[in-house]
DNA sequence: TAGCGATTGTGCAATTTAGCTAAACGGCAA
DNA sequence: TTGCCGTTTAGCTAAATTGCACAATCGCTA
């Protein structure tokens, strides 16, 4: 695989987790699958919205079709490491706090 | 801090990660600090194009501007803990060819 | 001071994305 | 079949992002 190659693949994950109600869908999904109307719910926005992101997640590989009870979905987390991401991200945070306190 | 809030955060650090000439930035940065010049040679961008990228990190607080020699600037990495996003994110994309190759 | 190399800011056109409304679809019960 | 519920898709507009050309700035040296 050529570099940038590597490179776009990895952007593309990112950019499926660059929105703060995808990362509230992650998060929820940590503790198991969940139906998405208890998603939308959780989010706040419409049902097509919701759904709109689960398809982001879904293609990027994040989440996953977990079973369908009737006509309900449930979704679920397909990478469990993304936990990891959080607690870095944190750190991000932590540190760019630390920078804007430094500029005063 | 408000839940929505935090996301919106979150998503922020996310955002600034989801392009690949950042992610190649970054993952460039972590053998240490250099200089813009080496970045643009390496992103094979325009000056004007890195350095824009180049902010972007910065206000996200994930590289700062280390040192000056002369006009050229050094920028680093300020979280190391990114190096852990990489081997998840390449889990994830393990995770989408299983479920693509699935699906044939 | 003039000029050069390194870097950053600005304006612009093209592309992408978010969320809304409306419509379509599948499963299920009356 | 008819109708309803949960979910997905399509079409649309507004807003954000990208990369380029160009101008502005900064540090150094002749």
């Amino acid at each position: 695989m050529k570099k940038r190659e590597l490179y776009e693949f990895r952007a593309r994950i990112f950019k499926a987790l660059a929105h703060p109600s995808r990362l509230m869908i992650v998060d929820a999904l940590q503790a198991g699958p969940k139906p998405v109307g208890e998603l939308v719910e959780l989010v706040g926005a419409q049902y097509a919205t919701v759904s709109r992101h689960l398809s982001v997640l879904r293609e990027a590989g994040i989440v996953a079709e977990d079973r369908k009870d009737g006509a309900t979905v449930f979704y679920r987390l397909e990478v469990q490491c993304i936990n990891g991401f959080f607690t870095c991200v944190t750190e991000v945070l932590a540190e760019r706090k630390k920078a804007l306190a430094a500029l005063r």
